[in-house]
RNA sequence: CGGGGAUUGGCGCAAUUGGCUAGCGUGCAUGGUUUGGGACCAUGAGGUUGCAGGUUCGAAUCCUGUAUCCCCGACCA
């Protein structure tokens, strides 16, 4: 891609109604444009982001054995009556035709539940997940944070189901590490942290992955011996660690960008789902739910990966590989040759000076920068530089793409 | 949902006892000079001051209503 054919500019100004570190260089820099309070529209840049998120997240939970499925953002509102979950304020309602009474969903228990239902009778049927990555809509009471409290956001919902509790049970310990798989490959690993909450009348906890960071809306707190931690419903009722027992439990800010549950039979009960076993007895199926926000943990990567200047991308999940400034009226055949490569190139090849797109690359946070210029070819090469390092180094062209190749394996 | 603040070219801002043709920066266009950390000069385009109504000789400025945004709080599978 050609900077100079981007749809999306950045900006020295950032809107003045952007609230969180995350709006901020994420408009700046042209990811996002905020259409309404908590709605945002996502640029090429962004839309790169949130799709290598979602590709990632897609991956880790093919591996599990989920299934991809895409359920409709609207529902007649009587699924929700089934389960009395009509009445939560976060609802949308809209009117279809008629007298049709709509809601925007903002979870899909109340869709997935009647229509696994359809297609599975039998105990040769479980276990079953199924996921979608879809939008969610929220009429939240405020919202805020940027990507980190939308009433309209992008989820990945996860749900299986199984013929009793030891096999939800299996199979939640497998979520619980594909999710700790997904952060460590999304750049986050290092600071997310198994987190405990109320389990429900069902469970005795579900569990949250929290990412420590200082922006962060929730207070957690965190066993510094094992690495979980317990969040404010829990700590109210129990003082000390649930793994260790240690009472050093300290308070920390973080951001939720998981959380998965035990359901049991609540919503199997409500719609009636029952399955046959071996012995042609019918037995209430059990279920469990898994949440994960690609947009909010977009906007989280952004909370925790930046500097004064602007984003640093982890490498898997950054809109371009290489970010290549062109000075002097050169870069064009070097683009070309790593187009070539099957290098994922965005070339800066605008008739501007080298500050300006020295702050555009810093801004927008790809993980590599390339300058082709007179004075890189006097030295030999080609100017190679981190983003999340201060110093560059000249890179003879015959090895630059191996170089690159290496860093992202 | 309760309380507070805000709304002026694309973006960031200025303009009050109500007073001249609503300014500045940035961005944009054209020409020229520059050319490794957001260059400089010149010229130009772009605003019925969120919307509706009212007071007044005269309203960005005062009044009423309304919409939207932000902050604090409550809320938050």
């Amino acid at each position: 891609m050609k900077y100079s054919q981007l749809f999306g500019k950045t900006s020295k100004t950032v809107a003045s109604d952007a609230d969180s570190i995350n709006a901020k260089l994420l408009t700046q820099a042209a990811f996002i444009q905020k259409q309404i309070s908590g709605v945002y529209n996502y640029l090429p840049l962004g839309l790169r982001v949130l799709t290598k998120i979602q590709n990632i997240i897609r991956e880790e939970m093919n591996k599990i054995d989920g299934q991809e499925i895409l359920m409709p953002a609207m529902t007649q509102e009587e699924s929700w009556i089934t389960t009395g979950r009509n009445t939560m304020e976060v609802l949308f309602h809209l009117k279809g035709q008629g007298d049709t009474n709509l809601v925007l969903n903002p979870t899909h228990e109340e869709v997935v539940t009647p229509l696994v239902q359809k297609y599975v009778f039998s105990y040769r049927d479980l276990p079953l997940a199924v996921y979608q990555i879809q939008t969610k809509f929220r009429n939240e009471a405020r919202a805020k944070s940027g990507l980190l409290r939308g009433r309209e956001f992008n989820m990945k919902d996860l749900y299986s189901f199984h013929i009793d509790e030891t096999d939800l049970n299996r199979y939640y310990e497998i979520v619980k590490q594909a999710y700790f798989k997904i952060y460590e490959r999304i750049g986050i690993g290092q600071e997310t942290v198994l987190t405990f909450a109320s389990g429900g009348n069902f469970s005795q906890f579900s569990h949250e992955f929290q990412t420590l960071n200082e922006g962060g809306e929730d207070t957690i707190y965190l066993c510094p011996i094992c690495r979980v931690a317990v969040n404010k419903e829990i700590i109210d009722t129990q003082k000390t660690c649930p793994e260790c027992g240690s009472d050093k439990l300290e308070a920390v800010k973080a951001t939720e960008v998981g959380n998965i549950f035990k359901l049991r039979t609540k919503f199997s009960e409500a719609f009636k789902f029952y399955y046959s076993d071996s012995q042609g007895q019918k037995k209430i199926v059990e279920m469990g739910c898994y949440g994960m926000g690609p947009s909010r943990v977009m906007g989280t990567v952004v909370e925790l990966r930046h500097d004064d200047v602007g984003i640093i991308w982890p490498k898997n999940i950054a809109p371009y590989q290489i970010h290549l400034i062109g000075l002097d009226g050169l870069g064009e055949d070097l683009y070309q040759e790593l187009l070539s490569k099957n290098v994922d190139v965005i070339f800066d090849d605008r008739e501007i000076s080298a500050g300006a797109k020295f702050a555009d690359a810093d801004l927008i946070g790809i993980p590599i920068r390339l300058v082709i210029s007179q004075r890189s070819q006097e030295k030999g090469g080609i100017e190679f530089k981190l983003r999340s390092e201060k110093e560059s180094e000249i890179i003879e062209a015959k090895d630059l793409v191996s170089k690159i190749i290496k860093f992202y394996n």
